[in-house]
DNA sequence: CCGCTATGGGTAATCGATGTCAAACAACGC
DNA sequence: GCGTTGTTTGACATCGATTACCCATAGCGG
């Protein structure tokens, strides 16, 4: 890092203006040829780079997409985001990530703050119910996981309740009849949806459910140790578990065949690598992160390209895959 | 999001100057008390928030810390990076994640691109094997995971000989002479050094290292079913293998598993939630990723509040955790 | 030879905040 | 009343790039 090469030194390298340097270096307009091939040769020399941060500020965006997630040590947004990596990178474009940790009010201080540097896209798992605000942003926005409230804008979503209810059904459908549900707290829509999902099955079986069944994670909490255990220690404890997302998943299994019940049926939705290798392999509920990553990225890149396009909800596809932990029988 | 408001539109309202108006949202110097009033009203009227663009132009550096990692999908850097955000956070600064996909020539432009944006302080894994450009870097830099080569700065590193040591010792402790070395490819640091151990352990048993036992993942492999495949259909397979990094096990133990090869003995090097719940349990060699995330950030901050601190290498500790995959017997 | 349009290129304002420097003003001692 | 010191304050330049606006030159037809 010698001391910075400006506009000007390439310019005076030149023998021309500012102006014309600016302007062969962003393929503006007519710049005749000769000055056009000594500018190149002087940025070549000087190995010119323009500052980003004074361009965005001249020009009002940057070529930076802000993606905001809950938590990147969550293997599906991990997986989300590198997806989205690659495909910005690809583009010369670069990626801010920032968390939330599953905090309503953190949320809206690192959306406002990805603005404020002027991100030129953003993808947005948001956790708050109100997008309102959002209705102006200066850039595209795209949502995964999670649909925007009181906003028109795309979104990449996964079909919260029907995966919940594939993977109850399959439970109920292998005979149980008290399943368990374990996610994230009910503020987060998609826990909501999955919980739905949950719900209904159960009516349309005809089961009651069981308000004793049903946990919903602190965002905070560390383990799940005492949840599984006090879950098993019921009068009547559950012969199935649902869990609701991967992370619920991992912090629940591990438990789970420490204390040797694997007798309890269990169903992810949400896959890792893992999962196929315990024993029994985990019936999961499948959806892609790299899809999601890739239709997010891709559905924004278009739109900050200028494609005018409406509004439009996508939905990854998902599909059961029956591998063991799921057809144990009560 | 309205219009912008400036600093200008804040010192309108509060009847002086954009300096004034500066000095007192920055805390310098002194303002006369009623100024200073007139001020803060005006800041609390129209919402007003500096430009942080703007301020990084101007001041040449902004309150954001870059982070440089192989991918952010590795759970390995997924749970340092949840670390360093954490600490970030709690101080208000952003944190700018960047990955690498183990190219050095990605390393060299995405460090590059930081430092044009001025972080404030930088936190790399590289896989480079010379720093000496960042020598005059203008914002402290902090290496984690693997060192610098040809300069003097901090680094929070895993030894990572002494840790293949211990798990390799303990594969041989328990009567194995036959083990598989499964790591990154030899162009980053890390898997230099695993390896090492590897070897040193085997001088140290008095066991020749056989070359078809050694096996160097390339970054972009997808899975690693075929080469535990080849790996068991040698003419004299081994009984044992050690996976130099949690990706390259997670990669692997599916496949042993799916092949019932559980009389395999298995130690990892990185430790990972469901470990633990496989049959056997997989023995690993434990480094707490948080550590190193916790240290490195706080490194880093202290750097940029302006201590002055020698170069200064951390190590963080290992311990070998038997469960059971790690004593199966040949 | 004049006026008109292309074309290439320069000057200076701008983005929004902050540093420099000096003016304005009060208070103080003499 | 005057010089001195110290506190507030503001005009202006600056960070580095982009752009609105204007000018100069050449080529053209009349």
């Amino acid at each position: 890092m010698t001391r910075r090469v400006r506009l000007s030194d390439v310019a005076a390298l030149a023998k021309t203006s500012t102006k014309t340097a600016s302007r062969v270096i962003n393929g503006h307009s007519r710049v005749g040829s000769d000055t056009r091939a000594r500018v190149e040769q002087a940025v070549r020399d000087l190995d010119y780079r323009p500052d980003p941060l004074a361009r965005s500020l001249r020009r009002g965006t940057d070529d930076t997409i802000g993606v905001v997630v809950d938590e990147v040590s969550d293997p599906f947004f991990a997986s989300v985001i590198g997806e989205i990596e690659r495909m910005a990178l690809d583009r010369g474009m670069t990626v801010i990530i920032a968390s939330t940790q599953r905090l309503a009010d953190r949320e809206r201080i690192v959306v406002d703050g990805l603005l404020q540097r002027r991100v030129a896209g953003l993808i947005i798992a948001s956790i708050s119910d109100d997008h309102a605000h959002l209705r102006s942003a200066p850039c595209p926005v795209v949502f995964i996981d999670r649909a925007a409230a009181g906003l028109q804008a795309d979104a990449v979503l996964v079909d919260d309740r029907a995966g919940a209810r594939m993977g109850v059904d399959h439970l109920i459908a292998h005979g149980h009849r008290r399943i368990a549900y374990l996610g994230d707290r009910l503020g987060i829509d998609t826990a909501r949806y999955r919980l739905d999902g949950y719900r209904e099955s159960h009516k349309v079986a005809d089961i009651p459910v069981r308000e004793e069944y049903l946990i919903h994670m602190e965002p905070s909490l560390a383990d799940g140790r005492h949840i599984t255990e006090d879950l098993l220690a019921l009068p009547e404890p559950p012969t199935a578990v649902f869990s609701a997302n991967t992370r619920c998943s991992l912090r629940v299994l591990p438990t789970l065949h420490r204390m040797g019940r694997t007798d309890v049926a269990f169903v992810s939705f949400g896959d890792f690598a893992t999962f196929e290798a315990l024993t029994p392999p985990v019936t999961v509920i499948d959806h892609s992160p790299e899809s999601i990553g890739r239709l997010a990225a891709d559905r924004l890149l278009r739109r900050m390209a200028g494609e005018e396009l409406a509004a439009k909800t996508m939905t990854t596809p998902l599909h059961l895959v029956p591998r063991g932990s799921g057809e144990v029988a009560p």
